[in-house]
DNA sequence: CGTGAGTTTGACCAGATGGTCAAATCAAGA
DNA sequence: TCTTGATTTGACCATCTGGTCAAACTCACG
């Protein structure tokens, strides 16, 4: 294993080579389908050679995770009282859409852990996930008591915002078997701008 | 391998317990994470007496897989054009979120299997599927037309059915976890039912 | 109760898989 | 250039896993 001091050049590109490559076969397989080799494959080294950089699988796995979930928060967390309440849930809305479309494994590594429990990130769930949630869904509740927006339950409404656009996402081949030729996304956005402002309307 | 004349008691007893373990294992730990072992283990059979019912781990997911499409898609399948529209579409939309909440376990046995390129019943979704949703999506297109309800894109307005009620299943520990003790189904049914309802008014 | 079909199982196998290790190779600073 | 730590690898191991098989057991029915 490569000593805690200042990363090499070398250290750097292998590990994000190895990232990137778990990224890709995680994501399509799942915790328990990916395999090491697969993945050592994919970032172009030997399996002794992945390991050397990583304890486990496991390791890179959690690695991956939570190098990821700040990003995947991202737009939740920019999320701002001061902005105009109707253009702050639409601009929210339309990030997550496009993150469904421009980061769509990240979306089926959260998806496949999820599915499966959540084995491996049910502490970061209930403690920084919650506390996010709740410090934004308290923002909701002003603006509805304020009249700014309709008055919904808050957390429902979060959740239906990540069930709409990571649906995209997480079940893509469902989604282009029924649309056959047509872009899930340039369909997906008008049509999610308008539930929204109808839903969002006091 | 049993003869395929009628099924014995014996027969039909532990085909519907090998079913019902594989349900519990696989929806839980998607196709590669279940053993055969495991579910051999849960419907109290040795693993080569279970796959004396079943040729393959394989067979009996797709056996599975199969046997619950019709069941998965019924809801939809009853969307009656007699009907009244909005009526229709809010007891479609009741009976998925009911579905959510009932029947968990297969829910994420699809989600699984979508969310993995659905290898093994992707034939099914641009067959079967695509052609329920087309037949469906048709009369949503006339009630529409007809100023019975608000004119959307019907695949998309199916899609925002499916991925906000199975979020409930799928995604179970996630909200679970923002929700605390509150009763997921209790805020969802009243929040989902206003959302169409806003969205589906013409 | 006997018998043949239906059912069950212990022992076993081959391949896959996560992980280890000692030895070899490489890279960068003194 | 030389040395030392960083990097890489071939060979190897233990375990898990899907699946097989022959032998044993059980059941229904004549």
């Amino acid at each position: 294993m490569p000593k805690d001091r200042a990363p090499t050049r070398i250290q750097k590109k292998n590990r994000a080579a190895i990232l990137e490559a778990a990224l890709n076969v995680f994501s399509a397989h799942g915790f328990r389908g990916a395999t090491v080799d697969q993945i050592a494959a994919e970032a172009g080294l030997s399996k002794p050679n992945l390991l050397y950089y990583f304890p486990s699988k496991e390791a890179i796995h959690t690695a991956l995770l939570s190098g990821l979930l700040d990003v995947w928060l991202a737009p939740l967390h920019d999320l701002d009282e001061a902005g105009d309440p109707m253009q702050e849930m639409l601009s929210y809305i339309h990030r997550k859409l496009e993150m469904s479309r421009d980061l769509p494994r990240e979306s089926r590594l959260f998806a496949n852990e999820l599915v499966q429990g959540a084995p491996r990130i049910h502490a970061a769930l209930s403690s920084d996930l919650k506390s996010l949630v709740d410090e934004k869904t308290a923002i909701l509740i002003r603006w509805m008591e304020q009249g700014k927006i309709a008055k919904l339950h808050p957390y429902h409404l979060i959740f239906s915002i990540w069930a709409l656009t990571q649906h995209y996402a997480d079940f893509d081949v469902q989604v282009r078997a029924i649309l056959a030729d047509e872009d899930p996304f340039e369909g997906a956005e008008p049509f999610i701008d308008t539930l929204y402002r109808k839903l969002l309307t006091p």
